[in-house]
RNA sequence: GCCGGUGUGGCGGAAUGGCAGACGCAGCAGACUCAAAAUCUGCCGGGGGCAACCUCGUGCCGGUUCAAGUCCGGCCACCGGCACCA
């Protein structure tokens, strides 16, 4: 008898032999394929590893060590997104230095991560918050200052009124701050802003030409919120003055009976003396720029507005005069602040007109407006619309575009949901932003050899009562002398968001000590791009896009070798607690994966972990299911007390094998771990039915198996067939010749219903087939005295027989 | 409101339009044991029948097809994201 499988025992083991040996370590090598996996880099939280970390990363180290197998070089990095608010918040809770709490914990991380036995490359380890790494940050961010796409600009912040720090807009839950429940107001502040949307369409267009999961395409494609319409003026009464609107429907232009400016339009100051009600206008817009985020959101449906007295506009496929309304529900950041009013064909404008009694004339027929507004624009012709009437919205829109173009009063414009890029915090534990602000000379970038620009130890890390940054106090660091005249000047004191760091890690990876360059072009050229990207889905419209956006300026900047920087992206879903809700503290259904690894194996959390269900749905914990993994991964360690002396695979299960090792082998590339480690299960399950197993067969099943639970296969590997490691081993081969049974079991269908069922050879001919069907005494009883209206075979699966009376 | 996803046994979940419920968990029975645990073996959707079998069954209603969990049309429920974007 063997003796028992012992994780503990065995899993260190192997960990400290793969450190030892260096097994996965790479380097530049032509003579193989390149294989570039990628995981998320975690943010270190005190917390520790949480139980859905492990999910997204064995999923790629399986993808990672079969790749091995199968010959190609594969990088496989991990690293440390490590600057962020957590890690601030706890520094100054416990005063202790963030680098402090950084490194701390850091280092417990990498040791659960090395508990899990994954196959990362530690040579290529990076950590954002290293002063070399965060160096090539700032210079990436001088690269894009110098091109015009970094630039300074004053924009309401979140401005928490209790904690009197400026908030991000993922601390703002609900309107009110994250910390501390307190109300959260705007406030103006200058600050620095990334220009995304200059790549707005380069981000869509490059979404053709790589392979993410659907799902990921549709939410960016939305996020960046293209949309194709025209820019119209209207002609303000009596004045030499139009009104610029923007309108997606430029064929409902007969049907605009107002329009509506936001609350913050220029107009309304221009022509203050002119504006008979003003001084109500300006208590308007005072209300409405009270409004915090979450009344804004709540008040939604309930219009509400003021007509301006004394300004009315004209239309000008019509020449009528039409009233301008002022109104919150136009935004100033969208569009040009001013729009069209058509309330026949457009909800909010027919909610609007409805409560103040406008006209609503209806211009595309096929609805009744004036009881709902009618916005389908596949169905229905114009009316009431001059030279349009007739046509189809889709032509109507051509036309009228046309028209405007010729008369000079409107022009073809693409809009976009997506902003620029908030790229200041107002906090410490950040990149320095490497700009210094020169009463002559204005904003000035460092010299790129100043860098890094150091964070300097402060006194205190809470932010000031002014909602600046900590390091504004700093009086010695902040005044300096400007790069350009020398003069007297001083630091930019705001910091980088959490995503900087994260825009670019998989480009170091590849060359992380590199104080040249932020990588060699020799190294890019052979990893890049990314092959396979996974990783969560709240990234898709932050940090995938951000990355996305930035590895496009490198592009252009000839900086790096390849547009887009990942081939493929995929999504893993969440793991939930044991009541189907998400993991808290406060519901008490956290598990800590240190206990599972602890009282089962590392190998046993890998193997449940990838069992638990489809990879990309969420899926509810279970301690129960642990236990059936180690039982899987018990009965495997016990076949060795079955081995027989024979070897190669018996002609019994020699089908099967090879059906496991394609079905294994398809199921990893496609992400359907589940249904993998299913296979491998029934495949232990026939050797216990047979009661033996062969080397050959023995060794194979180890092989398969060795991406999902490396320790105990490693194990078994050296214990009985020695010959190197086993992630050293060539992955098993399959031949499609023999997956398939020369003789398989058809079901014989009367009506659709399965009566009997026959054995058949596979390349049987119909006719055969059929007449041992007839045969068949339940078949010949249930068909006898009827009409055989048409038999279907479909080879090797299912003969149906249609009879009627 | 808009976008996306998901609805299949007691539970987690499998099924290129071709025998629904693979695999696992729980449960039941047997073997081993003084006994229990562990392990091994077998059974395991509902209703009916002594039985061989019959019949119903993949959220609901309809359709296409020899054949539908799967395709089409119309709903419902739950989960997630976005939200006055003209």
């Amino acid at each position: 008898m063997s003796k028992e499988y012992s994780p503990k025992d065995i899993e260190k083991k192997w960990q400290d032999i793969w450190d030892k040996e260096e097994a996965f370590k790479v380097g530049v090598d032509k003579t193989k394929p390149k294989y570039y996996a990628l995981v998320e880099f975690p943010y270190p939280s005190g917390q520790g590893l949480h139980v859905g970390h492990p999910r997204p990363y064995t999923a790629m180290d399986i993808v990672s060590r079969k790749r091995r197998m199968q010959g190609y070089n594969v990088l496989f990095p991990m690293g440390w997104d490590a600057f962020g608010l957590p890690t601030e918040n706890y520094a100054i809770k416990n005063k202790i230095h963030p680098k402090i709490v950084t490194k701390n914990n850091v280092e417990h991380f990498k040791n659960q991560l090395k508990a899990l036995g994954y196959s990362f490359d530690w040579t290529k380890e990076v950590n954002t918050t290293d002063e070399n790494y965060y160096k090539w940050t700032q210079w990436i961010f001088l690269q894009l200052f110098k091109k015009g796409l970094a630039y300074k600009s004053e924009m309401p912040i979140n401005f928490c009124t209790s904690c009197k720090v400026g908030l991000a807009n993922e601390e703002v839950v609900n309107g009110v701050c994250e910390r501390c429940g307190s109300e959260v107001i705007r406030k103006m502040q200058s600050q620095w802003m990334l220009k995304i949307t200059d790549y707005a369409d380069k981000l869509i267009e490059g979404l053709d030409h790589v392979d993410y999961i659907e799902k990921v395409k549709v939410s960016q494609k939305n996020w960046i919120g293209r949309s194709e319409g025209a820019e119209v003026e209207f002609r303000i009464k009596d004045k030499d003055e139009t009104l610029l609107i923007y309108t997606t429907r430029p064929d409902t232009l007969f049907g605009a009976t107002y329009m509506v400016i936001s609350p913050e339009h220029p107009l309304i100051e221009k022509y203050k003396a002119e504006i008979g009600n003003y001084d109500e206008i300006a208590a308007y817009r005072e209300q409405a720029s009270k409004k915090s985020d979450f009344e804004r959101t709540e008040l939604a449906k309930d219009k509400t507005g003021v007509c301006i007295n004394g300004i009315s506009a004209i239309n000008p496929v019509n020449n009528k005069e039409i009233p301008v309304w002022v109104s919150d529900y136009v935004l100033m950041s969208y569009g040009t602040g001013a729009i069209m009013a058509v309330p026949a064909h457009d909800t909010r404008d027919w909610d609007f007109a409805k409560k103040f009694g406008l006209p609503i004339i209806e211009v595309v027929a096929g609805g009744d407006v004036q009881n709902e507004a009618f916005t389908d624009v596949a169905t229905g012709k114009l009316c009431n619309s001059d030279f349009l009437n007739g046509m189809e919205v889709k032509d109507a829109k051509e036309a009228v575009t046309k028209w405007l173009e010729e008369k000079g009063i409107g022009h073809r414009k693409v809009n976009f949901k997506l902003r620029d890029w908030v790229f200041s915090r107002q906090r410490y534990w950040g990149e320095p932003i490497p700009i210094v602000k020169c009463p002559c000379c204005g904003y000035v970038p460092l010299d790129e050899r100043e860098l890094p620009l150091r964070l300097p130890e402060v006194e205190s890390y809470m932010p000031t009562d002014t909602g600046e940054s900590p390091l504004a106090a700093m009086r010695d660091w902040v005044e300096t002398t400007c790069p350009k005249c020398g003069g007297k000047a001083e630091r930019e004191t705001d910091t980088m968001p959490q995503w900087a760091g994260s825009s670019w890690y998989f480009l170091r990876y590849i060359d992380p000590d590199n104080d040249k360059e932020f990588a060699s072009k020799e190294a890019l050229e052979y990893w890049m791009p990314v092959d396979w990207y996974n990783g969560g889905m709240e990234h898709t419209t932050l940090h995938l896009l951000y990355s996305r956006f930035w590895h496009k300026f490198l592009y252009d900047q000839n900086l790096v070798p390849c547009d887009e920087p990942y081939r493929k992206r995929t999504s893993h879903g969440m793991i939930l607690g044991e009541n189907g809700e998400k993991m808290s503290k406060s519901r008490g259904n956290v598990v800590n994966p240190d206990d599972v690894v602890d009282e089962f194996g590392a190998d046993t959390l890998r193997t449940y972990e990838m069992f638990i269900g489809a990879f990309d749905l969420s899926a509810a914990w279970s301690m129960e299911g642990v236990k059936g993994c180690r039982r899987f991964l018990d009965r495997v360690w016990k076949l060795q007390d079955m081995m027989t002396e024979g070897d190669g695979y018996r002609s019994e299960i020699e089908t099967k094998i090879h059906q496991t090792i394609k079905k294994v082998s398809n199921d990893f590339e496609g992400l359907k771990f589940n249904t993998a480690i299913a296979a491998m299960m029934a495949l232990v399950n026939d050797f216990y039915k047979a009661n033996s197993i062969t080397k050959d067969e023995y060794a194979t099943l180890i092989l398969l198996l060795n991406p999902v639970a490396p320790h105990m296969t490693e194990e078994l590997w050296e214990m009985y067939f020695g010959n190197g490691r086993a992630y050293q081993q060539k992955w098993p081969e399959y031949d499609e010749a023999k997956t398939v049974e020369s003789t398989v079991e058809i079901a014989v269908q009367i009506n659709g219903k399965v009566k009997a069922t026959l054995m058949v050879g596979l390349d049987e001919d119909e006719a055969s087939v059929k007449e041992k069907a007839h045969v068949i005494p339940v078949i010949a009883e249930l068909t006898a005295g009827k009409n055989i209206v048409k038999e279907i075979y479909v080879k090797g699966r299912i003969l149906n027989i249609v009879a009627k009376n």
